[in-house]
DNA sequence: AGACTAACCGGAGTGTTCTCCGTTTTCAAG
DNA sequence: CTTGAAAACGGAGAACACTCCGGTTAGTCT
């Protein structure tokens, strides 16, 4: 009640632009982090370790990343354009063109490559705070892309839910576990997929 | 290969079993644990000070409970016995004597108040490392008990990933976004689920 | 150029989780 | 009751995530 009386209300998500200072030490830490991701995995990566391998204090590194959790979402985006292109753009099944059912299933497999590839990393993004977790980030757009394919099959249901529903097997925790306590291979893991997939949005023809 | 000779070959889970002073702190700390709990919410479980409050030292803590997320386990297991009697041989729908498909529904609806009713420690739960949050505690129960449903009504697919494929978005993390930050109420959340299962098992008739 | 301000920087400091190991306790066998 | 050893205890300390704030810098306005 006491902020913005007339004058200029801030547009949403309108920041005032980063300072170039702040740019160089954003790469700064962003190179120091793969680097050191790159060596020792995940363990390796302290902030404390960061911030001297980047030479920056401890307090950049916070600022601009907010935590942990932060700088591996970060890292994370880095690859996860690529991905987005795929879905969004790129050639069928995946992207446009295949029946909505053949898009969502082959969207659901490339997530498991995608998981797979940077287990350890998205098992750290993976502990952010839901808000964070699941309204920052990649989640949105991939829920945001199930939605609108499930409106196609669906369009009677609560395509949010189930578009949530669908993305959430996939976590790297449940993931993590399926292949390496259980011992599951990748491919018993489609045919799961393809499993859930065939009786939620019918056989696909 | 330098332990067990020919005497006795140790059967699997069978362990040595607890002495009195370790049953004695156990009780100790679960109680101080409870109690803090009960006033401060999560935060206030500092392992320092459950030790505190128990009269007992850190370590102790930590050799009874091995980390902070094996403290919450502890704690949701008094009251998930009552759950797993109810759906194990209390009254249906829940209980045996309805349809499976009627099982399945009402054991997913009673999973989200169980989560909603001790959220906080769910929530830290569900941070323990995928071997122990999967292998351990309440969720192979859980995911037994799917399997088992489900192999009467879907016994030609993979019933071991499609229950964990159900159990998936009722994670605590999932729950609350969808319920805290997105502001859906539990009600939408029953019926999201209603539309999941209906769609994998059939209308339900 | 000079001055002003908001944004940014660094790193010492705080609180917390978890480990390590010398000491103590339990309990069973003699 | 004594004795021996496995198990448990306690708490100092290491490691780490994260905060706070006095000092610095970039960018703007005159």
């Amino acid at each position: 009640m006491t902020r913005s009386q007339a004058g200029e209300l801030p547009v949403v998500g309108q920041r005032p632009a980063e300072r170039a200072d702040a740019v160089r030490n954003r790469r700064k830490i962003l190179r120091a982090a793969a680097r050191l991701l790159a060596d020792g995995g995940v363990e390796r990566l302290s902030l404390d370790d960061v911030a001297a391998a980047a030479e920056v204090g401890v307090g950049t590194v916070y600022r601009r990343f907010r935590d942990r959790t932060g700088l591996a979402i970060a890292l994370l985006d880095e690859r996860e354009k690529e991905f987005q292109q795929a879905f969004m753009s790129g050639p069928p099944p995946l992207g446009p063109g295949a029946p909505p059912a053949d898009r969502v299933r082959a969207f659901l497999h490339a997530l498991v490559d995608r998981v797979r590839d940077q287990f350890e990393l998205v098992l750290v993004a993976e502990s952010a705070e839901p808000a964070i977790r699941y309204g920052e980030g990649a989640y949105p757009f991939r829920h945001f892309h199930l939605v609108t394919l499930l409106r196609e099959t669906v369009p009677d249901r609560d395509v949010d839910y189930l578009a949530a529903a669908l993305l959430a097997p996939l976590s790297a925790s449940l993931l993590a576990h399926q292949i390496r306590d259980q011992g599951r291979d990748v491919e018993s893991i489609r045919s799961g997929i393809d499993d859930l997939v065939e009786l939620t949005l019918g056989g696909g023809s």
